[in-house]
DNA sequence: GTGGTCTAGACCACA
DNA sequence: GTGGTCTAGACCACT
């Protein structure tokens, strides 16, 4: 469960992405409670400021619910979530394509580069299974 | 000619990617020379030294020359040009596959959202035609 | 501990290679703290900036580790301190023996000048003990 | 006979390095005339004004001499030759000698070091007989 | 005119 | 307190 982090990017930024990323795929539902500010520090092995700083910044964003002595949960509303993760989806769309019309690449160029990768990634996936 | 830069990230970051944009596209071809340090930094309205440092950067990656007193120069090896643009590439196109994956979308959630995405920009582009 | 500097070549460079010395001579070992930017700053007496510097050139050679908030460590991978010992040593062995060369020099007076000027260290060396 | 110019470096440096190089292999011997300027410009593939530069400081050390309309010559001076090749040889073995023991390495490492490389030398030589 | 280096001083995000 | 970035302005060597 370790996290690889870049350590060119806030850490709390990359944290914010990984429980954003179990919130898009379910793992944590709605109304779920997450771990402890020190739990997750220990996990990850960051600071607790650290982690701390990131539960704020997803309260900021309203997505969890921090509950003065019981701890930090998922957002009751499952609107919330569903924008999240479309909110999401399309940001990273949108800096993708931007970034690769940018570099030169066309439409067909774009689309065969996808499937490639993924084939990829298909093909080590199933390896692990 | 003018940038838009994202105040959370470094200008010599976002400067170097507008360079390589360019020579990706193939606006600036091998052995090509880059306008002068002082010259980009009052078209892009930042200070040389940060223009510098951009210029520094791609050196070290071996995909311009500086050559003291002469100038800055795209690099003669097509080669590396070529290796440029497939870098970038794999680069962008990993990153935005693992995003995607670890939120929860899958192949053809990805492709259809990307197919979306493109006709809205299509739509768009002609529009300025 | 004060550095007598060159004028003729980069504070940057010059910084970088006292302390690739301090870690070439184990003075400085894998996982070490380096002293701050600033401190570093005052005792040698150049502008943070350029200790900024070193630290980064060094960064990129992948010797140190820079962590913000933390400090800047040497890096944990032994192998790669025996590299950069290693390096160095066939760097400046190399260059050496070129220019001697180049100079008309042959092995045998090569290795007797530098048994000759050995023995001169060696000299001023016990002079001080 | 085109010189691998390294561009961290003064080119006229490199240049006089060469010239030195060739006086102190006794290729050029006292009084020989140098090629014009123009000619080593072309040669070499540098700007005459840099050559101009390269001779300048030569005739500066004492080493050439430039005779108006006549062109360039070695000094007739054989002292000042034997001189130029010894405080050549002291330069460089006490700069290599200074830099290998403040990076750690003892007289037997050196001395083994170098005894390694040589005989790579002379290996790499022979095939080229 | 060109890039390279350095200083001084400032601000910021991170831990 | 830590490194990272940026500006402003200066000087230098090279071409």
């Amino acid at each position: 469960m370790t996290i690889q982090f870049d350590q060119n990017r806030p850490i709390y930024l990359q944290l914010m992405e990984y429980f954003y990323g179990k919130i898009c795929r379910f793992e944590l539902e709605a109304g779920d409670k997450l771990p402890s500010v020190r739990e997750t520090a220990v996990e990850v092995g960051v600071n607790p400021n650290t982690v701390s700083r990131t539960y704020m910044e997803m309260e900021r964003e309203k997505v969890v619910i921090s509950k003065r002595g019981q701890g930090t949960f998922v957002t009751e509303d499952q609107q919330m979530i569903n924008e999240l993760r479309e909110r999401t989806a399309e940001k990273h769309i949108d800096a993708f394509l931007t970034v690769m019309i940018q570099n030169g690449f066309n439409e067909e160029e774009i689309m065969e580069l996808i499937q490639k990768q993924l084939r990829i990634i298909n093909k080590g996936g199933r390896e692990n299974e």
